[in-house]
DNA sequence: TGAGGTATGTCAACAACGCTGACATAAACT
DNA sequence: AGTTTATGTCAGCGTTGTTGACATACCTCA
């Protein structure tokens, strides 16, 4: 099948309770676990946004214009990796709802800078508050070890070509200390 | 905000060599990874649904009829959390193109056991094999102490309600020690 | 045996959200 | 001035989720 002469880190699991081989069935069970986990923590933001008329693609766009104030539309559509066409239908939406405001570029007067509006905002804060409760309950549960193993291995699992480019969006911070605004955005 | 004033089971880190402190941040990069992780980690079979113009809802199908051979409809529309006529569109197509069989149940004749056919078992494996070949990548990079924590935190994040019913489809293994179908299926 | 519930299948319609292709406009670059 | 770039938009298609309605076979229990 393929199942044992692959893994380069092999040592044999120092605590013995679980000793763990890279067997098809233990990244069976790591597939499946990361399909229900992905589930559930989709579902809370999913029903919220039900009252809205709005899907999974109008969070993502508020969640990363909330993250990156003044994004350009083309620095989204790299973040997001979906078409042009894709993106406009829930921008143009979010727009003519008045959650996200656009702002003509200085330097370059095509380039569309983005961001939210207090009403965006408001529905970041009420999109993000369940689901930022379910990483922290499941941090609290697993404990910091295994929190700090469960972003290792995710990390991992990005593909290689892009990771980086990824784990850059990842760990920006949006504020500097908790001062305000930052406006860089710089895609 | 809403940051601190939550977690129940907010025991400060017994083990001090890593403190975890679960601001918004630490949260939203938890979040972040776990859409770019589970964006890529769907990718590959994506590509190769693609050739048979299936999509990821036929992926499920197999892949779960594969894990519980004989499982009735009813039983994997509880571990799909879809509908009937959704579940019932993909499998009809899975019948049709001889991928998947069904056998009229023994005890109940209403029931119809699902099972793949050896073409079901091929595009499963052909689906299935660079899944697991990322997942024992990010694995193998990470470490077993990674590895445990990921999963540590993955169960964590499951709806707590159903949690115990879906650690027992992910735990239960297909073929007891390696020998052959159990056509147990039960549920 | 007959009534009622269960397991499955199917038709129809709708919505969200990916995609491709084509085309328009304004602004920048060369 | 001609080309490229950034954005927006129209039109159409496919996958996959949803609800609602209904049919058929089969089981169960009074």
């Amino acid at each position: 099948m393929s199942a044992s002469g692959i893994g380069e880190v092999r040592r044999p699991s120092a605590r013995g309770d679980q000793l763990l081989f890279l067997t098809d069935e233990q990244l069976r069970q790591g597939i499946e676990l990361l399909f229900f986990a992905y589930r559930d923590f989709t579902s809370d933001p999913d029903r919220i946004l039900e009252d809205f008329g709005y899907g999974r693609a109008h969070h993502r766009a508020i969640h990363f214009i909330n993250r990156r104030p003044g994004v350009t539309v083309a620095g989204l559509l790299n973040i997001l990796g979906v078409t042009k066409q894709s993106l406009n239908r829930v921008l143009r939406q979010l727009i003519d709802d008045g959650l996200v405001a656009q702002e003509v570029g200085v330097r370059d007067r095509r380039q569309r800078h983005l961001h939210l509006t207090p009403e965006g905002e408001d529905l970041e804060r009420r999109l993000s508050e369940p689901q930022r409760g379910r990483v922290r309950r499941a941090y609290s549960e697993a404990g910091p070890e295994a929190v700090s193993g469960f972003r290792k291995v995710l990390e991992q699992m990005i593909d290689a070509r892009a990771r980086n480019e990824v784990l850059g969006i990842v760990g920006e911070s949006r504020r500097g200390g908790g001062s305000d605004r930052d406006p860089a955005g710089g895609a």
